[in-house]
DNA sequence: AATGATATTGATATTCATTTTCAATAAAAT
DNA sequence: ATTTTATTGAAAATGAATATCAATATCATT
């Protein structure tokens, strides 16, 4: 199943690339297989460390641009979190936020209304135009929150 | 009035660095007094270009200093949006989240119980204890969108 | 007021993520 | 096949922030 998805994502790429004047690759076509296979919110270093044993003498340089290409041509979404390390996660679905695991850096995914339209209230009552927004929930997700009553009761 | 803000930050930082082995330094009480001066979100390298010429001889590296030591003795509050430069503003009040202009970079502060209050009900449902939250709002500020709106009619 | 222990300073080197440079190479139009 | 030029990988450069270190200032103790 997944291989549809990265033909998919490899033809939505050609087609910005020969717009653009740009030359689909080897490395290109490699990065999207293995990004869009996994779902995860890479930062270029990991996916550099996992790719570079499948893409013989891939270059680090070229993981950031392709990244960088990826997101110009509407594929994925550059994020940057507390640590302070760019991030890409594939675009797949409607708009969201994150909540960040402080214990194992678990990123999860959530969407709710209710916040984003009171969000758009507050900017209006300051004669605000919001074009963007970022909200972040730092925090311990369930199973370090398990692990860690496990702890202290063993005290 | 001001003045006595000064004064009050500087006794308090005393405190904080007598409990703490620590040593009240010229330099110190200099950049807290143009600091709580002002009220901005002050990155090291603003503050520092400011504050140059008020005192002589002052390191950059020190101005990095001793905003971390404001933040440690709680003085201060740590910021960072999407430019992803370290900001520090004054601790004045509530918690409050930032909207911040696209075009002007001005930064206004807001609160919002109910946001924040449905952000505690977002985690629940996931399971996940926050512990702190950033959000940020970007566009344009009132005065942006006039002076957009200016220029548009001019054509 | 002088002394001594040591926290602090300013200059500079270093770190780390990311970007830029550049000569060699590969894509794709002819 | 040839030609044009976008792309690559390696290495250098960047920019914000931190670490290092010898000289100096603070401050508790004489
Ligand atoms: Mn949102
Ligand atoms: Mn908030
Ligand atoms: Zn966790
Ligand atoms: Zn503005």
């Amino acid at each position: 199943m997944n291989i549809n998805i990265i033909k998919r994502k490899e033809s939505e790429l050609t087609h910005y690339l020969r717009e653009k004047g740009l030359r689909l690759t080897q490395q290109r076509k490699q990065i999207i297989a293995y990004f869009f296979s996994k779902y995860k919110h890479y930062s270029v270093e990991e996916l550099y460390e996992e790719i570079k044993p499948q893409i013989a003498g891939i270059g680090l340089a070229t993981v950031y641009r392709t990244m960088q290409l990826l997101v110009e041509a509407g594929l994925a979404l550059q994020r940057r979190f507390k640590d302070n390390i760019t991030r890409y996660e594939p675009v797949h679905k409607n708009h969201h936020d994150h909540m960040i695991c402080l214990g194992c850096g678990e990123i999860i995914e959530f969407g709710n209304k209710k916040i984003e339209a009171m969000q758009e209230e507050v900017a209006k009552r300051h004669k605000f135009v919001p074009v963007s927004h970022t909200l972040q929930l730092y925090g311990y997700c369930a199973k370090c929150m398990a692990k860690q009553r496990r702890g202290k009761r063993e005290k």
